[in-house]
DNA sequence: ACTGTTTTGTCGTGTACACGACATTATTTA
DNA sequence: TAAATAATGTCGTGTACACGACAAAACAGT
């Protein structure tokens, strides 16, 4: 299981311009970080795209986010200095910068502005990931796969034939990891939505007329 | 339904001390905003404890902070500009220092100090939450109490005739919300541990041997 | 083109847990 | 100290949904 509370992101992007920074290439697959490494660094994406996801000890995952360019990542051990909890692996090809904490903890001292754009950001992952829990207790599987395709078209929707595209390739079992349901039952409300006529299926990326008449479907309840 | 996301929050305070603040005196049960409002304004707890929390429309309660003297709230329209979507709610008599937005980015820009500090409030909280998130998909009722107990026992802890006292009166409802379970639900595990020796009650306040004691009862699924 | 692997579709079956309904006991408020 | 309100304890009953099992389809590698 997966959680991913990533879709909404900051619209705040930090230029790659951190100075001095040692700037890494990763492939997809790659893990920049994985729990229980020491995470003594800050990261700043600057190309691709990059998932942080929890795991529970029954192997389930949690997608906490996912990265784009000009987020920061890596901060969750700012405070703590513990270990990571986190991994983070790469979606596809990135570019990495990467500094030491107390280097970043300089660079926002002398540059005010860059901390609040990193403030911005925490904010903004803060509601979301919020929203998302709300969205745990309120909603049931249906609710929450109609509010995941909202969100994901604010983030990855294209306008295509009239309608709205989620352009990016999802199986089954990662929409299921975003909402914490299991395949099978997103495997069925998907096909749900099809026979209903909601929603198309244009190469594993979903088609519907506008994210107002899919909202219109979430019922009473949630 | 009601979840809390609090427990361990942030041990980075910020002393009261913003200047130009407007300082406000708050009853037990009073709003300091309520979503729906504008939010304008940055505030800052200098004492007391206040709840933040989300209202889904069925009316269930997920409690997303609570927030103690020295913590920093109300950021969230911090980057949105739109009207607030939690609830903060005293819920005792507390002191609120009080600064319009612009003059708390001001504040930021000029104090790279205060600016660290919120950071790392916000990763706490963020990590916190995720934290959270993952114990909901993962967790079953039981399991999400006990680590519930644990969390709180690292923050409202006290030592009582050698075992760990969790020194607040918190109704079943209050956990219940906490854990994104229903009241009987809790009432029900909370009767089972008692039986089986593992928690006692005084007045409200829950006792048990020792977090490691507690945290030997979840079960093997995670 | 052939074969292994991943993804999708569709069944049961089992179960955790929400929800309503009460009775009982605390805790406020008048 | 009575009356009202809130908190607890304990029942069913119903249901959403996880999980296993498998077949079919799509995709990828050689």
């Amino acid at each position: 299981m997966e959680l991913d509370n990533t879709e909404l992101l900051s619209h705040k992007k930090i230029n790659s311009c951190i100075p001095d920074s040692k700037i890494t290439q990763y492939q997809k697959g790659d893990f920049i970080f994985q729990a229980g490494a020491p995470g003594k660094n800050i990261y700043l994406l600057n190309k691709g795209r990059i998932k942080l996801y929890r795991l529970a000890p029954a192997g389930k995952k949690v997608t906490q986010w996912f990265c784009f360019p000009g987020e920061v990542f890596g901060l969750a051990e700012l405070p703590s200095k513990k270990e990571r909890t986190i991994y983070a692996q790469c979606c596809e090809s990135c570019e990495v910068s990467e500094i030491p904490l107390n280097q970043f903890r300089d660079l926002l001292s002398s540059s005010p502005d860059i901390a609040l754009q990193v403030i911005e950001q925490l904010t903004m992952r803060l509601k979301i990931v919020g929203d998302t829990l709300l969205n745990f207790t309120a909603d049931d599987s249906r609710s929450r796969i109609i509010k995941l395709l909202v969100r994901l078209n604010t983030r990855f929707g294209v306008s295509h034939n009239n309608r709205r595209l989620i352009d990016v390739a999802l199986t089954h079992k990662e929409l299921a990891d975003m909402i914490g349901a299991c395949r099978q039952t997103v495997t069925t409300i998907l096909g749900d939505l099809k026979r209903e006529g909601k929603i198309e299926f244009i190469n594993h990326r979903i088609s519907f007329r506008s994210p107002a008449a899919l909202e219109a479907l979430i019922d009473q309840r949630g």
